[in-house]
DNA sequence: ACACTAGTCGCAATCGATTGCCCGAGTCAA
DNA sequence: TTGACTCGGGCAATCGATTGCGACTAGTGT
């Protein structure tokens, strides 16, 4: 009773297989007769059929599943973006599996390779990185399609669902701006990915625009890796390198934004009054965090949802070129982004220290 | 060049698949003459030859895959456990794919349908809830070696890795005792996991055993979910209930414990000054927090690692029986919980508020 | 010179489901 | 009555890799 094919059905009930693989599928219920295929299911059920896609796969040339690698599963954003492109596979039938690359190449070079040895319909992927750009290329030259999630390859012709992270990086800087900031940093993600140098760019952008360039002083190096840890170090070399403090700082991500509130926090500075801190992502743990972080918003499940769509069409239309995708950050004000106040107030520790509150 | 076979190598080499696929299975290397071994490896990375698992697969009757089915990818718990698992697999050169059951009965039915069916080699789970039980017993009796992980389920004989909760439970109370605490209530997760029922009951027994019976309208109703919104609902219902309140509450997880923090703020209460909050698991992000979370620390790695073992055994010897492997839970002391202080104290608000700082 | 062994490689069955093609029986209308 | 269809279902090839068995060659020992 271990495994039950279609043969033993056959068997069973003294009918073809091919009648029977006829009567399981409901697309093909029109070719048998309705009691016969009564019987089949009844059968079926009893014996504890339980289909074999590894044979089907085989056969079809499809295997109605795909990968879905991101770099860590512990950075928030990538939850909805798995969700959202769960959510889409599952109206088509198809399943999703999740892998994690660590964003390094070698490993995700093995992901790729079992995913593609593995003969998923398509590969999502929110792991780009710029130096992994020609081997993702060469995976969909290979014939399976590839849609880039949240991070994108600028001239890759690879197809992407992204943020208008340029945007974001001006939202950014004009809330800080708007409220009288002028020493401003930015904690830099990774320099090999695209999206993090975009948010960059747009904010660095608003700075000139409105004749306000920023002291390279102020300006931290790339983080390795977008996390609360790298964020904490650049954030601690910023602060104690003496001389004037930014009066807010752009973290390129609310993971490191974390780690600049660490840092702050460490040196007995507060967070908003000495420093402000701005995230990038807008997770779901920044609104619990105290003070609740002021972030950039990006629409992430809808991002994974498109590609998911994006992917489902590349399956049905092997040769089709969809146009990429970029949606629209907003950005969400809560409590970690003051009017700059004078450097050094003392009296700054206590008072107006709010209480950690759900931002509305 | 789209999808390169054993068959087009063969005939690109004039041998026969048989010699091509010994060639290229280290295993096998020995039956096949080194020069001829040399030329088919050659031929092969020209050609670009990726293999094809599925066939490999249907023919070997074995995947080198196992699945892996989480209850929620956003809670950090479950990361540690995800990457304990695909390094042990790793090891044997086997894939760990990821799904999300989202604690939904049907949903995990779905997955552990498309896993089975997709004939994985193995199945490892957190996702078990009581009401699974038979489910997850009718997929082992089936054929699939199961191992359930961080979540067990008592009297199923299925193998599991866990943690002995329980005794994390007598932790937290023995810590909230010792430093005199003494009108404590617990926020309990769901009633159908039998680790949240463990982390209760080792509570109860410490205050039991030293003769403090907790007042039963300090002990919350069980959460539906796990999560922060119903750590947040079920500390509100506490505190809005009037009376004397709880100078101490023990949540069964790190989530609920930052929903509790939540609706402590909404009140205009702080933690620990008016109540002390004691969290569970250790999740990456507690030490963050303000005040950083005390919370009993679980080995949740090391019980990837040897479920992953263990669903490795179960493949190798079928018939096995491993026996169920309970880690042991320390107490992480960090600043959310001090000593009691005369309730309404107002005073608490602003004196030895401490800045966030990192446990050591 | 003969039997034997080790080393290489080919042959063909096999895993299980899918599907184009074909056949026999029944239906209906001219 | 016959020709044209429709229905229901069987037949067998097929997807691509794996593997037990056997064959052929060259070398070895006596």
């Amino acid at each position: 009773m271990v495994n039950v094919t279609l043969a033993d059905l056959a068997r069973h009930l003294d009918l073809h297989v091919s009648t029977i693989s006829r009567s399981l599928d409901p697309a093909r219920a029109g070719r048998v007769n309705a009691a016969t295929r009564a019987r089949v299911l009844a059968a079926a059920a009893e014996l504890g059929y339980t289909g074999h896609q590894i044979a089907g796969s085989l056969r079809r040339g499809r295997s109605s599943t795909v990968g879905i690698v991101v770099p860590d599963l512990s950075n928030p954003f990538v939850h909805p973006v798995i969700r959202g492109v769960v959510a889409a596979l599952d109206r088509r039938g198809f399943m999703g599996f999740v892998a994690e690359s660590g964003d390094d190449h070698a490993q995700l070079r093995r992901i790729l390779e079992h995913l593609v040895s593995r003969r998923v319909d398509a590969i999502i992927t929110s792991a780009a990185r710029s130096g992994d750009a020609a081997m993702l290329k060469g995976v969909a030259r290979a014939g399976t399609p590839l849609v880039l999630v949240a991070r994108y390859l600028p001239d890759s012709g690879l197809p992407w669902v992204t943020h208008d992270d340029h945007r974001g990086g001006e939202l950014a800087a004009e809330h800080l701006l708007d409220l009288g900031h002028v020493r401003l940093a930015q904690l830099r993600g990774p320099a090999d990915v695209q999206t993090f140098l975009d948010r960059g760019a747009g904010f660095a952008d608003v700075l000139q625009r409105r004749g306000l360039a920023p002291a390279a002083e102020f300006d931290s190096a790339s983080a390795g890796t977008p996390s609360v840890e790298e964020g904490r170090r650049l954030m601690g070399r910023l602060l104690d390198r003496g001389g004037d403090r930014p009066t807010a700082v752009f973290a390129h991500n609310d993971l490191m934004a974390i780690g600049a509130l660490e840092a702050l926090a460490e040196r007995g500075l507060c967070c908003p009054l000495d420093v402000s801190v701005m995230g990038y992502n807008d997770n779901t743990l920044t609104e619990h965090l105290n003070p609740p972080l002021s972030t950039v918003h990006l629409p992430t499940r809808e991002a994974g949802r498109l590609a998911g769509e994006m992917a489902l069409a590349l399956i049905d239309e092997p040769g089709s070129r969809p146009s990429p995708i970029r949606l629209e950050p907003t950005l969400i004000a809560r409590r970690s982004i003051a009017p700059p106040t004078p450097a050094g107030d003392a009296a700054a520790s206590t008072v107006g220290r709010p209480a950690s509150r759900r931002a509305g």
